[in-house]
DNA sequence: TCCGAAAATGTAACCGATTACAATTTTTAT
DNA sequence: ATAAAAATTGTAATCGGTTACATTTTCGGA
């Protein structure tokens, strides 16, 4: 099939008899054109079909209008909302989008900051992929006077803008939360501890446990990634440490849920046996027996406030400071699988 | 901070005291160049931070090198490996892809289907919302020549490429293994009928019962969304059937997952006395207790299928037929929440 | 009626790459 | 050595908008 020809603003000046520079102030609403122009360029390019060429007018303008997001995974309950924070904004102040993920691996990481780079977004949001090791393939973007946010996943070297939880008080809490059921040894199965929220999130962990007398096992820490299979080595690791820990702060709500599943499988009831708390507050929290103890932290509202900071500084509202850290609110959410007393 | 000027292709031919055209040429490694020249060029163009501008070259070429994808949702394991399917191919062939999701919602779609048709892609690859009309959106794509396949969630009108399963045979062999367990009165939880995915299934799920005499009844149809809230109605619903079913087809596995959830809060053993098949083959499935019996299919097989014909179709290799359906394998895989009485 | 300001429209350069065609240089064959 | 062929490079038009600046039109007030 033959692509029928595009239609362009200079078609729309013959038909109608006038200059090229009127129909496209016309197209944008312009004041400066007769309502009475405006409203017959409107009619006839609507009539036409006519659309307009992003590439002629980025081209000219030197801008896109369009802002990138880099995400480690996009199949969590937490990134969705997180984009959908996001999209809120951009919907609403007419940016567009482009999604990446990296697939938790640093290479298409940098692939993708290499794409959207030479894509020239206006802007950027990210998250670190989970072994990141390094943020020089952002520097192209700072370089260029492209603003960065990065969000959760962060690295904090004081000279990003960044939207958080305090990951410290998370891990401080659901530690706390488990002494105070009783715990006296807790696991900690977490993540790559170079990446913030899980080295924050150990703080946290150790220094609640200090607070309240406990000390210290580096026996009782185990570091994976966040596949099913870690899940299901790390309750192996547990079973087999002794004596057995009585409670398990796990720092991802889908590896605690294989976990779980595992203890039960070699006969560990939960939460008499270990009590476990998770991170995240994923769907699947909810679904699994007994139910999970998490962290509840707003996706959305990081996404939010992520995009509406970036976008102000795009239009010059607002600034990003070098050191800007943005803290959201965050909560324990107590259910059956941490609770060895009841509330 | 000032941003530094943008390097182009004219820079780089000042300097090496040569033609635009020659620069051109060599960055694309056009063998016409010579090496030598073609080694200078990128070696400058690498000093420089030379960055080709998309702009002026879709412009020129009057094509994006970008393929489109809508998806109804991110949120599942089934979409995240259609989207990596997808991904493996355009990247392995140098496309760039754009993704929007709907949100399960027809006017996101539109606005979806609107924007990626104005951002100019090379092909579309889409599924279709939970609730879209029409396909009408798509046919500004048609007119212009640009084409769309779709996958899972299709409209078969005979106008269109599509990658789909069998969702009639599906339907059938989860409807028959309910049987083949004893089962004599089996619930549907399903989603809107319009869906092909939906009806098809619910299809096969009649021609199972009939075929093996049992006389089908409308009051075990429950049509619901996708939500937590539709899952926890369903299983209220299903209470409330006198008798009670023995069988229930839960054409998602998340919605499945909370029926299951309610359901054993109101004293039902599973499957002692309903037996449950979901589909999907999300990783909740196996998390729960018991595992959930459910259908795979191969998400990453289907985007890869539906880019590569999509591609080959583009770089003329292949046509895309009017009528193109590409029917990819599933199966049943069985776990405990369906074994009345073991395999 | 006529002048000048305001409103509306037009002209043409520009954004940065691609590419048909022309021109030049190098290589090959006689 | 020289013509013809091949390899390399150059010239300039083109893609479709935007916008500074110029020009024309409209309109109110003297």
């Amino acid at each position: 099939m033959l692509k029928s020809k595009e239609v362009t603003i200079y078609d729309i000046a013959n038909k109608l008899n006038i200059s090229v520079a009127t129909v496209s102030r016309g197209l944008n609403d312009d004041n400066v054109v007769s309502k009475k122009t405006r409203k017959k360029i409107a009619d006839l390019a609507n009539e036409l079909g006519y659309r307009s060429n992003h590439f002629a007018r980025n081209l000219r303008q030197q801008q896109t209008n369009t802002i990138g997001v880099i995400v480690h995974e996009l199949n969590s309950n937490f990134i969705t909302s997180v984009l959908a924070g996001i999209e809120k904004v951009t919907s609403e102040t007419g940016y567009d989008l482009i999604i990446a993920h990296s697939s938790e691996s640093y290479t298409k990481e940098l692939a993708n900051a290499k794409n959207l780079f030479h894509k020239r977004v206006d802007g950027l949001i990210a998250s670190l992929s989970f072994d990141t090791k390094d943020l020089d393939h952002f520097k192209p973007f700072v370089d260029k006077g492209v603003p960065v946010m990065f969000f959760d996943r962060v690295e904090q070297d004081g000279n990003n803008s960044v939207v958080i939880i305090d990951n410290y008080k998370c891990g401080y809490e659901a530690t706390k939360h488990l002494i105070e059921q009783g715990c006296k040894r807790i696991a900690h199965v977490t993540s790559s501890l170079k990446r913030n929220v899980y080295s924050q999130r150990y703080k946290g962990y150790q220094d609640a446990l200090s607070d309240n007398g406990i000390s210290i096992d580096e026996k009782l820490l185990i570091v994976s990634d966040l596949s099913e299979k870690a899940g299901v080595d790390a309750a192996l690791q547990i079973l087999k440490m002794k004596p057995l820990p009585d409670g398990g702060f796990i720092t991802n709500d889908f590896v605690a849920a294989v976990c779980m599943r595992t203890l039960k499988q070699h006969g560990i009831n939960i939460p008499e046996n270990i009590a476990i708390v998770g991170f995240n507050n994923d769907a699947i929290g909810k679904l699994i027996e007994p139910a999970l103890t998490t962290i509840n932290y707003p996706g959305i509202d990081m996404g939010e406030i992520a995009a509406r900071n970036l976008i102000n500084h795009l239009k010059g509202i607002s600034k990003i400071h070098k050191t800007n850290t943005i803290i959201i609110r965050s909560d324990l959410i107590i259910r059956k699988s941490s609770l060895k007393k009841g509330i």
